[in-house]
DNA sequence: CTAAAATAAACGAACATTCATTTATCTTTG
DNA sequence: CAAAGATAAATGAATGTTCGTTTATTTTAG
Protein backbone atom coordinates (compact mmCIF):
# COMPACT_ATOMS: atom_id res chain seq x y z
CA UNK A 1 0.00 0.00 0.00
CA UNK A 2 1.22 3.91 -0.32
CA UNK A 3 2.91 5.34 2.24
CA UNK A 4 2.08 7.99 4.41
CA UNK A 5 3.66 11.66 3.41
CA UNK A 6 4.01 13.20 6.86
CA UNK A 7 5.30 15.88 5.53
CA UNK A 8 1.60 16.66 4.15
CA UNK A 9 0.24 16.67 7.39
CA UNK A 10 2.63 18.95 8.83
CA UNK A 11 2.35 21.24 6.11
CA UNK A 12 -1.37 21.14 6.99
CA UNK A 13 -0.96 22.12 10.69
CA UNK A 14 1.19 25.02 10.02
CA UNK A 15 -0.37 26.31 7.54
CA UNK A 16 -3.96 26.15 9.69
CA UNK A 17 -1.66 27.92 12.53
CA UNK A 18 -0.66 30.53 10.27
CA UNK A 19 -4.24 31.63 9.18
CA UNK A 20 -5.88 31.47 12.36
CA UNK A 21 -3.07 33.87 13.32
CA UNK A 22 -3.48 35.98 10.33
CA UNK A 23 -7.43 35.74 9.49
CA UNK A 24 -8.95 34.70 13.20
CA UNK A 25 -11.13 31.26 13.44
CA UNK A 26 -13.47 32.53 10.98
CA UNK A 27 -10.68 33.11 8.34
CA UNK A 28 -9.41 29.35 8.39
CA UNK A 29 -11.56 27.79 6.19
CA UNK A 30 -10.43 23.88 4.89
CA UNK A 31 -10.36 24.63 1.25
CA UNK A 32 -8.03 27.90 1.60
CA UNK A 33 -6.21 26.11 3.70
CA UNK A 34 -5.97 22.94 1.34
CA UNK A 35 -4.71 25.32 -1.09
CA UNK A 36 -2.13 26.64 1.08
CA UNK A 37 -0.81 23.48 2.06
CA UNK A 38 -0.46 22.21 -1.59
CA UNK A 39 -2.81 19.50 -0.87
CA UNK A 40 -6.24 18.40 -2.04
CA UNK A 41 -9.21 19.35 0.32
CA UNK A 42 -10.26 15.65 0.93
CA UNK A 43 -6.55 14.85 1.51
CA UNK A 44 -7.09 17.16 5.20
CA UNK A 45 -9.99 14.44 5.63
CA UNK A 46 -7.88 11.58 6.04
CA UNK A 47 -5.43 13.13 8.50
CA UNK A 48 -8.33 14.78 10.43
CA UNK A 49 -11.67 13.78 11.47
CA UNK A 50 -13.50 17.36 10.62
CA UNK A 51 -12.41 20.72 11.30
CA UNK A 52 -12.96 20.60 14.96
CA UNK A 53 -10.29 17.66 15.48
CA UNK A 54 -7.82 19.43 13.18
CA UNK A 55 -7.85 22.45 15.75
CA UNK A 56 -7.85 20.19 18.60
CA UNK A 57 -5.20 18.30 17.36
CA UNK A 58 -3.00 21.18 16.42
CA UNK A 59 -3.80 22.49 19.75
CA UNK A 60 -2.63 19.21 21.96
CA UNK A 61 0.71 19.08 19.79
CA UNK A 62 1.49 22.89 20.24
CA UNK A 63 0.55 22.63 24.22
CA UNK A 64 2.99 20.08 24.57
CA UNK A 65 5.86 21.56 23.08
CA UNK A 66 5.58 24.30 24.77
CA UNK A 67 5.61 22.00 28.05
CA UNK A 68 8.48 20.37 27.35
CA UNK A 69 10.17 23.34 26.83
CA UNK A 70 9.17 25.12 29.74
CA UNK A 71 10.60 22.28 31.93
CA UNK A 72 13.92 21.69 30.06
CA UNK A 73 16.73 22.15 32.64
CA UNK A 74 14.26 22.28 35.20
CA UNK A 75 13.77 20.72 38.51
CA UNK A 76 11.14 21.00 41.36
CA UNK A 77 13.49 20.46 43.79
CA UNK A 78 15.70 23.55 42.72
CA UNK A 79 16.11 26.43 45.31
CA UNK A 80 12.75 28.51 44.53
CA UNK A 81 15.00 31.63 43.05
CA UNK A 82 16.77 29.58 40.79
CA UNK A 83 13.65 27.61 39.45
CA UNK A 84 11.53 30.50 39.08
CA UNK A 85 14.04 32.05 37.14
CA UNK A 86 14.85 28.89 34.86
CA UNK A 87 10.96 28.72 34.02
CA UNK A 88 10.62 32.67 33.10
CA UNK A 89 13.41 32.53 30.43
CA UNK A 90 11.84 28.71 29.23
CA UNK A 91 8.84 30.08 28.64
CA UNK A 92 10.13 33.70 27.27
CA UNK A 93 12.26 32.32 25.03
CA UNK A 94 10.14 29.66 23.82
CA UNK A 95 7.24 32.77 23.12
CA UNK A 96 10.11 34.63 21.22
CA UNK A 97 11.02 31.88 19.30
CA UNK A 98 7.87 30.85 18.23
CA UNK A 99 5.42 33.72 18.18
CA UNK A 100 2.54 32.39 15.88
CA UNK A 101 2.47 29.16 17.35
CA UNK A 102 2.04 31.05 21.00
CA UNK A 103 -0.66 33.19 19.40
CA UNK A 104 -2.56 30.62 18.11
CA UNK A 105 -2.26 29.36 21.36
CA UNK A 106 -3.53 32.60 23.19
CA UNK A 107 -6.27 32.91 21.04
CA UNK A 108 -7.29 29.23 21.85
CA UNK A 109 -7.26 29.86 25.50
CA UNK A 110 -9.88 32.59 24.62
CA UNK A 111 -11.89 30.84 22.47
CA UNK A 112 -15.07 28.52 22.78
CA UNK A 113 -12.30 25.35 22.27
CA UNK A 114 -10.64 26.44 25.44
CA UNK A 115 -12.33 23.44 27.12
CA UNK A 116 -12.32 20.69 24.28
CA UNK A 117 -8.44 21.40 24.31
CA UNK A 118 -7.33 20.26 27.89
CA UNK A 119 -4.64 17.46 27.78
CA UNK A 120 -2.74 15.16 30.27
CA UNK A 121 0.50 16.65 29.46
CA UNK A 122 -1.12 19.55 31.06
CA UNK A 123 -1.83 17.67 34.05
CA UNK A 124 1.76 16.07 34.59
CA UNK A 125 3.30 19.68 33.87
CA UNK A 126 0.67 20.59 36.62
CA UNK A 127 1.94 18.12 38.93
CA UNK A 128 5.76 19.51 38.40
CA UNK A 129 4.80 22.56 39.17
CA UNK A 130 2.76 21.68 42.36
CA UNK A 131 5.99 19.87 44.01
CA UNK A 132 7.90 22.58 43.00
CA UNK A 133 5.70 25.27 45.32
CA UNK A 134 5.95 23.12 48.44
CA UNK A 135 9.31 22.41 48.30
CA UNK A 136 9.74 26.03 48.36
CA UNK A 137 7.41 26.65 50.99
CA UNK A 138 8.84 23.86 53.04
CA UNK A 139 11.95 25.25 52.99
CA UNK A 140 11.01 28.44 53.71
CA UNK A 141 11.51 30.08 50.52
CA UNK A 142 8.31 30.70 49.69
CA UNK A 143 5.18 32.17 51.35
CA UNK A 144 2.57 29.96 51.90
CA UNK A 145 -0.53 30.93 49.81
CA UNK A 146 -3.50 29.61 48.08
CA UNK A 147 -2.07 28.29 44.83
CA UNK A 148 -3.83 30.42 42.69
CA UNK A 149 -2.70 33.67 44.25
CA UNK A 150 0.79 31.93 43.96
CA UNK A 151 0.39 31.23 40.44
CA UNK A 152 -0.87 34.69 38.81
CA UNK A 153 1.95 36.44 41.04
CA UNK A 154 4.43 33.85 39.74
CA UNK A 155 3.42 33.96 36.53
CA UNK A 156 1.05 36.57 35.23
CA UNK A 157 3.57 39.29 34.91
CA UNK A 158 5.88 37.63 32.49
CA UNK A 159 2.92 36.68 30.26
CA UNK A 160 2.22 40.29 30.60
CA UNK A 161 5.59 41.17 29.31
CA UNK A 162 5.60 38.81 26.62
CA UNK A 163 2.34 40.32 25.40
CA UNK A 164 3.81 43.31 25.25
CA UNK A 165 7.12 42.49 23.33
CA UNK A 166 4.82 40.12 20.90
CA UNK A 167 2.22 43.04 20.38
CA UNK A 168 5.50 45.45 19.96
CA UNK A 169 4.00 47.99 21.75
CA UNK A 170 4.52 49.08 25.73
CA UNK A 171 1.93 50.72 27.43
CA UNK A 172 2.07 54.31 25.61
CA UNK A 173 2.45 52.93 22.13
CA UNK A 174 6.18 53.37 22.28
CA UNK A 175 8.16 50.54 20.90
CA UNK A 176 8.79 47.86 23.40
CA UNK A 177 11.09 44.86 23.78
CA UNK A 178 11.61 42.48 26.20
CA UNK A 179 15.11 42.05 27.26
CA UNK A 180 16.82 39.31 29.82
CA UNK A 181 17.20 42.60 31.67
CA UNK A 182 13.63 43.13 31.80
CA UNK A 183 13.10 39.86 32.85
CA UNK A 184 15.65 40.08 35.64
CA UNK A 185 14.53 43.36 36.97
CA UNK A 186 10.46 41.88 36.89
CA UNK A 187 11.51 38.82 38.29
CA UNK A 188 12.91 40.54 41.26
CA UNK A 189 10.07 42.59 42.05
CA UNK A 190 8.02 39.49 41.90
CA UNK A 191 10.32 37.23 43.77
CA UNK A 192 10.23 40.02 46.73
CA UNK A 193 6.74 40.42 46.82
CA UNK A 194 6.54 36.17 47.42
CA UNK A 195 9.36 35.74 49.69
CA UNK A 196 8.50 34.87 53.63
CA UNK B 1 -40.35 59.58 8.80
CA UNK B 2 -40.41 56.65 11.20
CA UNK B 3 -38.25 56.55 14.07
CA UNK B 4 -35.55 54.78 15.26
CA UNK B 5 -36.39 51.65 17.76
CA UNK B 6 -32.87 51.56 19.53
CA UNK B 7 -34.08 48.42 21.59
CA UNK B 8 -33.43 46.56 18.47
CA UNK B 9 -29.52 48.62 17.93
CA UNK B 10 -29.27 47.34 21.50
CA UNK B 11 -30.64 43.40 20.91
CA UNK B 12 -28.71 43.17 18.17
CA UNK B 13 -25.66 44.16 20.61
CA UNK B 14 -26.52 42.10 22.94
CA UNK B 15 -27.05 38.86 21.25
CA UNK B 16 -23.91 39.33 19.09
CA UNK B 17 -21.76 39.71 22.33
CA UNK B 18 -23.54 36.42 23.27
CA UNK B 19 -23.10 34.40 19.77
CA UNK B 20 -19.14 35.02 19.75
CA UNK B 21 -18.75 34.07 23.68
CA UNK B 22 -20.95 30.76 23.00
CA UNK B 23 -19.66 29.78 19.95
CA UNK B 24 -16.51 31.96 18.77
CA UNK B 25 -16.48 34.29 15.89
CA UNK B 26 -17.49 31.84 13.06
CA UNK B 27 -20.46 31.22 15.22
CA UNK B 28 -21.46 34.77 14.62
CA UNK B 29 -23.31 35.01 11.55
CA UNK B 30 -25.54 37.80 10.51
CA UNK B 31 -28.60 35.63 9.72
CA UNK B 32 -28.16 33.94 12.83
CA UNK B 33 -27.92 37.06 14.72
CA UNK B 34 -30.63 38.29 13.27
CA UNK B 35 -32.73 35.52 13.99
CA UNK B 36 -31.58 35.83 17.61
CA UNK B 37 -32.06 39.64 17.88
CA UNK B 38 -35.63 39.43 16.38
CA UNK B 39 -34.55 41.16 13.28
CA UNK B 40 -34.24 41.06 9.98
CA UNK B 41 -31.02 40.46 8.48
CA UNK B 42 -30.83 44.06 6.70
CA UNK B 43 -31.98 45.41 9.63
CA UNK B 44 -28.82 44.86 11.12
CA UNK B 45 -27.23 46.81 8.08
CA UNK B 46 -29.23 50.28 9.13
CA UNK B 47 -27.05 50.34 12.54
CA UNK B 48 -23.76 48.37 11.01
CA UNK B 49 -22.05 48.80 7.77
CA UNK B 50 -20.75 45.74 7.94
CA UNK B 51 -20.11 42.57 10.18
CA UNK B 52 -16.89 44.06 11.04
CA UNK B 53 -17.98 47.45 11.76
CA UNK B 54 -20.68 45.71 14.11
CA UNK B 55 -17.43 44.04 16.03
CA UNK B 56 -15.85 47.08 15.98
CA UNK B 57 -18.62 49.20 17.33
CA UNK B 58 -19.90 46.98 20.31
CA UNK B 59 -16.39 46.57 21.29
CA UNK B 60 -15.63 50.00 21.44
CA UNK B 61 -18.82 50.31 23.44
CA UNK B 62 -17.47 47.91 25.97
CA UNK B 63 -14.11 48.96 26.23
CA UNK B 64 -15.31 52.48 27.13
CA UNK B 65 -17.85 51.11 29.75
CA UNK B 66 -15.25 49.10 31.58
CA UNK B 67 -13.04 52.00 31.44
CA UNK B 68 -15.43 54.00 33.30
CA UNK B 69 -16.09 51.54 35.79
CA UNK B 70 -12.68 51.05 36.45
CA UNK B 71 -12.15 54.95 37.07
CA UNK B 72 -14.82 55.00 39.59
CA UNK B 73 -13.57 56.75 42.44
CA UNK B 74 -10.68 56.45 41.70
CA UNK B 75 -8.80 59.49 41.89
CA UNK B 76 -4.87 59.37 39.68
CA UNK B 77 -3.45 61.68 43.42
CA UNK B 78 -4.56 59.01 45.77
CA UNK B 79 -1.67 57.24 47.79
CA UNK B 80 -0.69 54.55 45.82
CA UNK B 81 -1.86 51.27 47.97
CA UNK B 82 -5.10 52.94 48.20
CA UNK B 83 -5.52 53.69 44.50
CA UNK B 84 -4.25 50.55 43.22
CA UNK B 85 -6.79 48.57 45.72
CA UNK B 86 -9.79 50.85 44.30
CA UNK B 87 -8.72 50.04 41.07
CA UNK B 88 -8.23 46.12 41.50
CA UNK B 89 -11.99 46.38 43.65
CA UNK B 90 -13.90 47.94 40.36
CA UNK B 91 -12.02 45.89 37.68
CA UNK B 92 -12.69 42.75 40.04
CA UNK B 93 -16.65 44.05 40.33
CA UNK B 94 -17.01 44.93 36.48
CA UNK B 95 -15.24 41.63 35.20
CA UNK B 96 -17.76 39.61 38.14
CA UNK B 97 -20.61 41.69 37.26
CA UNK B 98 -20.47 40.95 33.37
CA UNK B 99 -18.80 37.86 32.99
CA UNK B 100 -19.85 37.62 29.18
CA UNK B 101 -19.02 41.31 28.39
CA UNK B 102 -15.71 40.16 29.58
CA UNK B 103 -15.29 37.25 28.00
CA UNK B 104 -16.04 38.96 24.30
CA UNK B 105 -13.44 41.57 25.14
CA UNK B 106 -10.75 38.96 26.02
CA UNK B 107 -11.68 37.14 22.79
CA UNK B 108 -11.51 40.47 20.90
CA UNK B 109 -7.49 41.29 22.44
CA UNK B 110 -6.64 37.73 21.18
CA UNK B 111 -7.74 37.75 17.82
CA UNK B 112 -6.72 40.10 14.64
CA UNK B 113 -9.94 42.68 15.54
CA UNK B 114 -7.37 44.02 18.41
CA UNK B 115 -6.05 46.50 16.16
CA UNK B 116 -8.85 48.01 14.76
CA UNK B 117 -10.09 48.39 18.21
CA UNK B 118 -7.95 50.46 19.86
CA UNK B 119 -9.75 53.66 21.12
CA UNK B 120 -9.23 57.07 22.28
CA UNK B 121 -10.54 55.95 25.44
CA UNK B 122 -8.05 53.45 26.15
CA UNK B 123 -5.29 56.53 25.60
CA UNK B 124 -7.55 58.96 28.31
CA UNK B 125 -7.49 55.54 30.57
CA UNK B 126 -4.08 55.34 30.07
CA UNK B 127 -2.92 59.07 31.05
CA UNK B 128 -4.62 58.90 34.26
CA UNK B 129 -3.10 55.86 34.98
CA UNK B 130 0.47 57.34 33.98
CA UNK B 131 -0.43 60.38 36.67
CA UNK B 132 -0.95 57.77 38.94
CA UNK B 133 2.48 55.82 38.45
CA UNK B 134 4.44 59.26 38.67
CA UNK B 135 2.68 60.72 41.74
CA UNK B 136 3.17 57.69 43.22
CA UNK B 137 7.11 57.49 42.61
CA UNK B 138 7.37 61.13 43.06
CA UNK B 139 6.65 60.45 47.19
CA UNK B 140 8.05 57.02 47.60
CA UNK B 141 5.61 54.66 47.77
CA UNK B 142 6.48 53.01 44.51
CA UNK B 143 10.08 51.73 42.92
CA UNK B 144 10.90 53.70 39.61
CA UNK B 145 10.39 51.21 37.22
CA UNK B 146 9.81 50.55 33.34
CA UNK B 147 6.36 51.42 32.99
CA UNK B 148 5.72 47.62 30.75
CA UNK B 149 7.26 45.84 34.44
CA UNK B 150 5.24 48.44 36.66
CA UNK B 151 2.24 47.54 35.01
CA UNK B 152 2.77 43.66 34.26
CA UNK B 153 3.64 42.85 37.99
CA UNK B 154 0.79 45.63 39.25
CA UNK B 155 -2.53 43.87 37.23
CA UNK B 156 -1.39 40.82 35.77
CA UNK B 157 -2.04 39.10 38.83
CA UNK B 158 -5.49 40.56 39.06
CA UNK B 159 -6.55 39.49 35.76
CA UNK B 160 -5.34 36.08 36.13
CA UNK B 161 -7.37 35.79 38.94
CA UNK B 162 -10.41 36.96 37.10
CA UNK B 163 -9.46 34.25 34.66
CA UNK B 164 -9.44 31.87 37.29
CA UNK B 165 -12.65 32.81 38.73
CA UNK B 166 -14.90 33.11 35.33
CA UNK B 167 -13.46 29.33 34.63
CA UNK B 168 -14.99 28.43 37.98
CA UNK B 169 -11.71 26.04 38.30
CA UNK B 170 -8.15 26.85 39.51
CA UNK B 171 -4.86 25.05 38.80
CA UNK B 172 -5.45 21.49 39.47
CA UNK B 173 -9.18 21.56 37.67
CA UNK B 174 -10.79 22.27 41.94
CA UNK B 175 -13.29 24.88 41.93
CA UNK B 176 -11.71 28.48 42.73
CA UNK B 177 -13.92 31.39 43.53
CA UNK B 178 -12.16 34.56 43.28
CA UNK B 179 -13.20 36.44 47.18
CA UNK B 180 -12.36 39.73 48.74
CA UNK B 181 -10.17 37.83 50.79
CA UNK B 182 -7.97 36.60 47.64
CA UNK B 183 -7.96 39.79 45.99
CA UNK B 184 -6.51 41.21 49.36
CA UNK B 185 -4.24 38.51 49.84
CA UNK B 186 -2.59 38.59 46.28
CA UNK B 187 -2.56 42.57 46.55
CA UNK B 188 -0.39 42.50 49.72
CA UNK B 189 1.91 40.27 47.59
CA UNK B 190 2.08 42.47 44.61
CA UNK B 191 2.19 45.84 46.85
CA UNK B 192 5.45 44.11 48.57
CA UNK B 193 6.89 43.77 45.34
CA UNK B 194 6.27 46.79 44.37
CA UNK B 195 7.30 49.46 47.63
CA UNK B 196 10.71 51.26 47.10
C1' DC C 1 -47.90 62.86 2.29
C1' DT C 2 -43.08 61.93 3.12
C1' DA C 3 -39.11 59.85 4.40
C1' DA C 4 -36.74 56.75 7.02
C1' DA C 5 -37.23 52.20 9.33
C1' DA C 6 -38.05 47.59 8.63
C1' DT C 7 -38.66 43.62 6.12
C1' DA C 8 -39.00 39.24 3.08
C1' DA C 9 -36.85 37.35 -0.55
C1' DA C 10 -33.05 36.70 -3.16
C1' DC C 11 -28.08 37.14 -4.72
C1' DG C 12 -23.53 35.01 -5.87
C1' DA C 13 -19.75 33.42 -3.23
C1' DA C 14 -17.74 30.55 -0.09
C1' DC C 15 -18.37 27.00 3.21
C1' DA C 16 -17.43 21.92 5.19
C1' DT C 17 -17.60 17.65 3.59
C1' DT C 18 -18.05 13.56 0.36
C1' DC C 19 -17.51 10.56 -3.69
C1' DA C 20 -15.67 8.27 -7.62
C1' DT C 21 -11.33 7.80 -9.37
C1' DT C 22 -6.31 7.73 -9.82
C1' DT C 23 -1.64 7.05 -7.89
C1' DA C 24 2.01 5.04 -5.36
C1' DT C 25 3.94 1.45 -2.68
C1' DC C 26 4.11 -3.01 -0.57
C1' DT C 27 3.22 -8.12 -1.07
C1' DT C 28 2.55 -12.13 -3.62
C1' DT C 29 3.23 -14.92 -7.29
C1' DG C 30 5.56 -17.16 -11.47
C1' DC D 1 13.82 -10.72 -10.58
C1' DA D 2 9.70 -9.01 -12.71
C1' DA D 3 4.82 -8.67 -13.37
C1' DA D 4 0.22 -8.74 -11.18
C1' DG D 5 -2.65 -7.88 -7.36
C1' DA D 6 -3.95 -5.52 -3.17
C1' DT D 7 -4.63 -1.46 -0.48
C1' DA D 8 -4.37 2.88 1.49
C1' DA D 9 -2.99 7.62 0.13
C1' DA D 10 -4.28 11.30 -2.59
C1' DT D 11 -7.06 13.86 -5.58
C1' DG D 12 -10.46 17.00 -8.51
C1' DA D 13 -14.98 17.79 -8.91
C1' DA D 14 -19.35 18.17 -7.04
C1' DT D 15 -22.65 18.05 -3.08
C1' DG D 16 -26.19 20.81 -0.50
C1' DT D 17 -25.83 24.35 2.94
C1' DT D 18 -24.92 28.61 4.87
C1' DC D 19 -22.53 32.79 4.47
C1' DG D 20 -22.59 38.26 4.13
C1' DT D 21 -24.93 41.49 1.76
C1' DT D 22 -28.44 43.79 -1.41
C1' DT D 23 -32.81 45.00 -3.52
C1' DA D 24 -37.56 45.86 -4.04
C1' DT D 25 -41.35 46.51 -1.18
C1' DT D 26 -44.14 47.47 2.89
C1' DT D 27 -44.80 49.71 7.37
C1' DT D 28 -44.85 53.51 10.49
C1' DA D 29 -44.23 57.83 12.63
C1' DG D 30 -43.72 63.06 12.08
Amino acid sequence: MRTRDENKEQAIRTKAVEMVVRDGFDGLSMQKLAKAAGVSPATIYIYFKDKEDLIIQVCHQLSARMADATLADFDPDMHFDEGLRRQWLNRARYCLENPVEMHFLEQIRYSPFNEKCHSKTDMRFRNAMKRFVHNAIDRGELQRLPVEVYWSVAFAPLYQLVKFHMSGRGLADAPFEMTEETIDRTLEVVLRGLKP
